[in-house]
DNA sequence: TTAATATTGTTGCCTCGGCAACTAACTTGG
DNA sequence: CCAAGTTAGTTGCCGAGGCAACAATATTAA
């Protein structure tokens, strides 16, 4: 009986937040980003964490559509079409219309776009070897075999 | 010799996005704030996983001083002023100056921030074991090992 | 073919998040 | 005791990130 289920006990705190696995795991990203958002900042590129990663899809695949840049899981679109407009404002990719649907903007990098790529590229998985540093291959998979069934639990509470 | 490093090819990314852990731990936060915002405006409250962090925070110890909410880590008493302004605005948190400290003002929960901790906690609770639901307790033990030293590693690298 | 529906991208609104600059109040060193 | 430095909180600026609403274009159904 629902109605049987005990309120628990409004001035104590049942157990510490930082127990909490989803609250780590949002702290420990945030640490991410902001490590991601000075190191920019140190070499001098005026650039966020999420305007690399769309660059970074670019260079995996030139020319897509905006929808294909934003994430399935999130109405992000909006901020899609925020992060080309700060990157085309940089000038480091460049919007096109798409002749074959004329609903969608291709996005491609310019040549300035694929250079920083090229130069930050190396930099970011040197940090990123700092970052993960002590930690063994097994505990890495475990880490991914995680995040991969996190993410599957948090599909199926979204469309349901 | 650092010089003697190789570009990378500027036409081609060197891995997939999606197989970077850093990336991937910042996607999956990213979900779980979402999954969280939407559990509250399923109840119907206002609130956002960041004011709800806070509201906890003064659970676990009432009446702290604002630099006590904010995280060492990152430079984000502004962002305190501002959730603690929501917070006293939705009447559920109170600040008051503190008499040994002039600096300092205190925040306290109200009655009512009380008895929204107590109404959410449970929900909350029955959906993280919805999210992490077929994890093994060694593989929960693993992802608290790994955050932890993840953010060491964070720590000391922003410590340089 | 036309009318209803869906998709793509954009804008406005508001909160979060990092940074710099500022005020007020406390602490420390001379 | 006072001047210099430090700490707590606030504000402004701007980008990210949800959401709702909208225009333009495509797709589907009648």
């Amino acid at each position: 009986m629902v109605q049987a289920m005990e309120t628990p006990d409004p001035g104590r705190a049942p157990g510490p937040l930082d127990a909490a696995p989803a609250y780590r795991l949002y702290h420990v990203a945030r640490m991410l980003r902001l490590n991601l958002l000075q190191t920019f900042a140190r070499v001098d590129r005026e650039i966020t964490p999420e305007q690399w990663f769309v660059l970074y899809k670019l260079w995996e695949r030139d020319g897509r559509a905006q929808s294909e840049l934003s994430d399935r899981i999130f109405d992000d679109r909006p901020n899609i079409t925020r992060i080309v407009n700060a990157l085309q404002r940089a000038e480091l990719v460049q919007r096109r219309d798409n002749d074959a649907d004329g609903r969608q903007k291709l996005v491609y990098l310019t040549d300035e776009g694929k250079r920083l790529l090229a130069e930050l590229a190396p930099l970011i998985k040197e940090s990123r070897g700092d970052i993960f540093k002590g930690l063994t291959a097994a505990e890495l998979d475990t880490l991914r075999r995680v995040i991969d069934k996190v993410e599957s639990n948090l599909r199926e509470l979204r469309d349901r």
